[in-house]
DNA sequence: ATTTTTTATTTGGTTAACCAAATTTTTAAA
DNA sequence: TTTAAAAATTTGGTTAACCAAATAAAAAAT
């Protein structure tokens, strides 16, 4: 990661994400390599996916306890995750039964910071004849998951992919018993794990 | 209200309270009056209850939801309360249910910041061998609101008063079938309804 | 190996939120 | 009504988070 690419992300003068970077490297966040790229240190790590662990916990409170559609959370999320106190996290993780993911099918990162990562295949790589269960998407864009939204598709549902036209790549599945055409580009957003 | 005990409760010196004050008096959320009193306009007002109405409902939300003891929410709320979404707040309110008051028996205001206040006594005022509701408590002091919860005393209990002592004007009330000495002090902070 | 382009850094600002100390105004007391 | 005390205000700072424009350094292209 890069200063420029990182001011561009942040919507930042880039004389300000060098501030802010010098200031996180003496507080040993980040480490500044001698290309000049930027890292985050292990404690910067850590730090960091207590964060990710307090916005995905967030947004599954928001989704299944204010019923809150999953595409609507994450502006929320990062107000609330904002609030400072180990404790609340931890009492919100048990209220909302330690789940494993957020409502996108991202992992949620324990208390000590580490998450486990599922290997997961994209539908249009997926085997045919084969059930799966939808993990994740990833493309967060709104209209796509609008769109989704429609046909009812999102994580934790399952789906046996059936055909793959061998023109455009289109593919056929079966989603709680109906079939679905979807598009290649669709497919590739949607991740995948397979049905032992 | 004026400056320097603002000042002092806020903890900021005058010049940065005048400061503040100024701003808010241009967004007319406060007036500032020919003898330089402050008050909340209308707007600052509702304004005001709207963000009484947040906190209050994040109390209840800890306390119903993850277990807190009433005299630790406090602290959390003041974080919560700044979420700055309307929706949320609708969609917590019904959530919990719709409550009235919260932990601490405060009253909460409803979307339109309009509360309803009860005609409350305090025990050390109520009347002898009449059944009343515990509907707040006046102070907030950490060592009190302990003492109390060691005794099982919070808003919605039911109380009835026996006697109290002519000399140091200590009561004697029955909670829950148990008979409880408390003084005059502890009286005083306890706020109770009639029942009908 | 130069030149061009991109990226990093420096420099000199701004604004908001704060403060301490000095000064002025108001209020209360003598 | 003059004086003392308290409160309000002004003045001149600081710090943190930002920026634009200039310059330096590094990378890419010729």
């Amino acid at each position: 990661m890069n200063n420029t690419t990182l001011a561009k992300e942040l919507d930042l003068n880039p004389a300000t994400v060098l501030e802010m970077v010098r200031k996180l490297a003496v507080k040993k966040l980040v480490q500044i390599l001698s290309d000049k790229s930027i890292r985050l240190t292990e404690k910067g790590e850590k730090k960091a996916l207590l964060i990710i662990r307090k916005h995905r916990l967030w947004e599954v409170f928001l989704t299944e306890k204010l019923q809150y559609n999953w595409n609507e959370v994450h502006v929320l999320a990062e107000q609330l995750e904002h609030i400072e106190s180990v404790d609340l996290v931890d009492r919100l993780d048990a209220f909302l039964k330690f789940p494993t993911v957020d409502p996108h099918g991202d992992p949620i990162p324990d208390k000590n910071g580490n998450l486990k990562i599922k290997t997961t295949i994209s539908l249009d790589k997926a085997l045919i004849k084969k059930n799966y269960t939808i993990v994740n998407l990833a493309d967060t864009n709104d209209i796509f998951l609008q769109y989704l939204g429609e046909l009812k598709i999102k994580p934790g549902i399952k789906l046996k992919l059936l055909n793959r036209n061998e023109y455009d790549a289109t593919v056929s599945v079966i989603i709680s018993k109906k079939t679905l055409q979807l598009s290649n580009k669709v497919a590739k957003n949607i991740l995948l794990e397979l049905v032992n």
